[in-house]
DNA sequence: AACATTACCGCAATCGTTTGCGGTGAATTA
DNA sequence: TAATTCACCGCAAACGATTGCGGTAATGTT
């Protein structure tokens, strides 16, 4: 009982291979009557063309790479489940790496993607990832690639990445419009280009309104940082702002440790990507930054370029607040 | 600028395909000195077999499939990000495709799979499927399966689970041993096996020890209703246990909401995959059932399947308790 | 010198599908 | 009746790599 090829069925209808490839295509060529007899026995014996007659042939499959610094966050689950449920929808499959945030490791999945002939590539690069030119060039013609989250800062290439300098301005409106003056800002790290954006915005925005707001910045790289920077600078708050979940956690930990009633004693407002703030009570105000709708935007544009389109584009995806409770 | 192929290499170097490709292999007909010569072109042109053409020969590929229920959960992020890392190292790719707990989905998503030819399947089913023995023939001959986590009940096949038995003994262990005499049990929906599972190992474990704890039964199918039966039910508990991550979200909101302190006032242990207990203060005390040590397991149960092994087995992993300060 | 052995390499088929081109018979037209 | 058109179908090459088998020249053996 082995596989059921176009030969098979060809043998048995006393036909040759050309004429059933054609007939189950509904090719012209071939009339009706015999057509109808090769799509009854193809469905009979429950034939399935060989995907990799038809990749070698057309030298591509119906695959994309995604390379991801780490499956394990909370952004990148919500992008990759997003990201998988586009892809089947249009009969795409999904070939997922992690680097582990190594650049070397990038590198490899990226041949890796090449050598499977991916139709495309989404990836997120590492932080260290600083030239981004040879992955543009990657096959012959070069493979579309995507970039989403982490961004290269300079090429020109396609970006889908969170609008940070927005996404920090709604958090300091926010606070501004609650009249919190003595604001505790914990953000990450400081070498970080997303760090840098959003501090700037969330300063920016503080100027813009005139604020009179005290604000503390404090720079936490991990949330066991992001938990002592809040012991210390919880004291006499009554607001604070968090980047990232990230952070998010290690000042909760904190708030609870010093058993701080929110929103009653200190407002909490954080960007995050909107499971974490649910994890408490009340529900901590957030504005978010998911990766679901990072991923439809990625997809349609990957869909674009697979299509033939040379159009590079840079989009920022505009975040919304969601109220929690906790402001 | 196309590809380089055999033939390429081939019509450079004046020799014949077939010895390139043996000369590139070190099959013993090809001299030293040729062989010499064909790699040193094949590095320069930076050749590179094409996947394709070898799937199509050994009617294979070097990629497994993936099926969940869904990518969003901690459980499986880390078991993904796992098999994914063991996958790598070991040449392999992972196609992952999410079921959202629809056996019309999942059924889609094995067919795929198969149409993918790919080297074997890693599955955890949805909660309704019940029947898995036309998953068993798929393919021919059968693709090998691996089920993780949510394994069939019946048929004979790999599955590699948590103990679930053992992780509940654990936990009642625990509160036996912290004394406890008021315990708040919050259990998931009844109707699903790893519940009934949970549940009749941690009772007969009370039994098993002469406590005369008093335990209050509860089951709740989400977070929500985690939360509204601690509410209720939290009321003169010294102790809660949480069945699950999902759970003890919900129980954690109410212990927020009703400002116990813990784990003075109310002691609180959890099965759990570990990332969740870490995110209060005190860190929650926990059963691990992490992903990760199951997809180490089931990956190399899946080698072996390849191998051609046909021994079947039915793997449980047991737990480890990491203690939080929250009992 | 005749034969056997060995080292080295190429031919051609194969995997399953697609597709340009050419061929056959019947129907239509002149 | 002869020429043209059309519907329908098959041949064979192509995609790229692998491999059994056979071939050639050089060496070794009597």
């Amino acid at each position: 009982m082995s596989e059921v090829t176009l030969k098979k069925l060809a043998d048995m209808l006393n036909l040759s291979v050309s004429t059933v490839s054609r007939a189950l295509k509904d090719h012209p060529d071939i009339s009706a009557e015999t057509r109808l007899k090769v799509k009854e026995l193809a469905l009979i014996l429950d034939y399935e063309p060989n995907t990799y007659a038809i990749n070698l042939r057309t030298n591509h499959s119906k695959e994309f790479g995604v390379i991801v610094p780490a499956i394990v966050s909370d952004f990148y689950q919500s992008f990759i489940s997003s990201l998988e449920e586009e892809a089947r929808l249009n009969g795409y499959s999904l070939i997922i790496l992690q680097s582990g945030d190594d650049p070397l490791i990038e590198l490899q999945n990226l041949k890796r993607c090449k050598q499977n002939r991916v139709s495309g590539i989404f990836i997120s690069v590492t932080a260290k990832t600083n030239d981004v030119s040879s992955y543009l060039k990657l096959g012959e013609p070069p493979i579309p690639i995507v970039f989403f989250d982490k961004v290269p800062a300079y090429e020109a290439c396609n970006k889908i990445c969170v609008d940070d300098i927005h996404a920090a301005t709604l958090a300091a409106e926010a606070l501004i419009l609650k009249k919190k003056k003595n604001i505790l800002a914990v953000f990450g790290n400081d070498q970080l280009s997303i760090t840098q954006k959003r501090l700037k915005a969330f300063d920016e925005t503080f100027i813009k309104y005139n604020s009179e707001a005290a604000i503390a910045i404090y720079h936490a790289s991990s949330t066991n940082e992001a938990f002592d920077v809040a012991m210390k600078g919880l004291d006499g708050a009554d607001a604070v702002f968090c980047m990232s979940d990230e952070i998010l956690i290690g000042v909760m930990k904190a708030i609870q440790t010093l058993g701080l009633k929110i929103p009653n004693q200190v407002g909490v407002i954080a960007i995050s990507g909107g499971l974490i703030p649910t994890f408490y009570y009340p529900q901590i105000t957030y504005i978010e930054t998911s990766g679901f709708k990072l991923a439809k935007m990625a997809f349609s544009k990957m869909l674009a370029c697979v299509a033939g389109s040379a159009y590079i584009q840079e989009l920022k995806i505009e975040s919304v607040m969601v109220e929690g409770g906790s402001l």
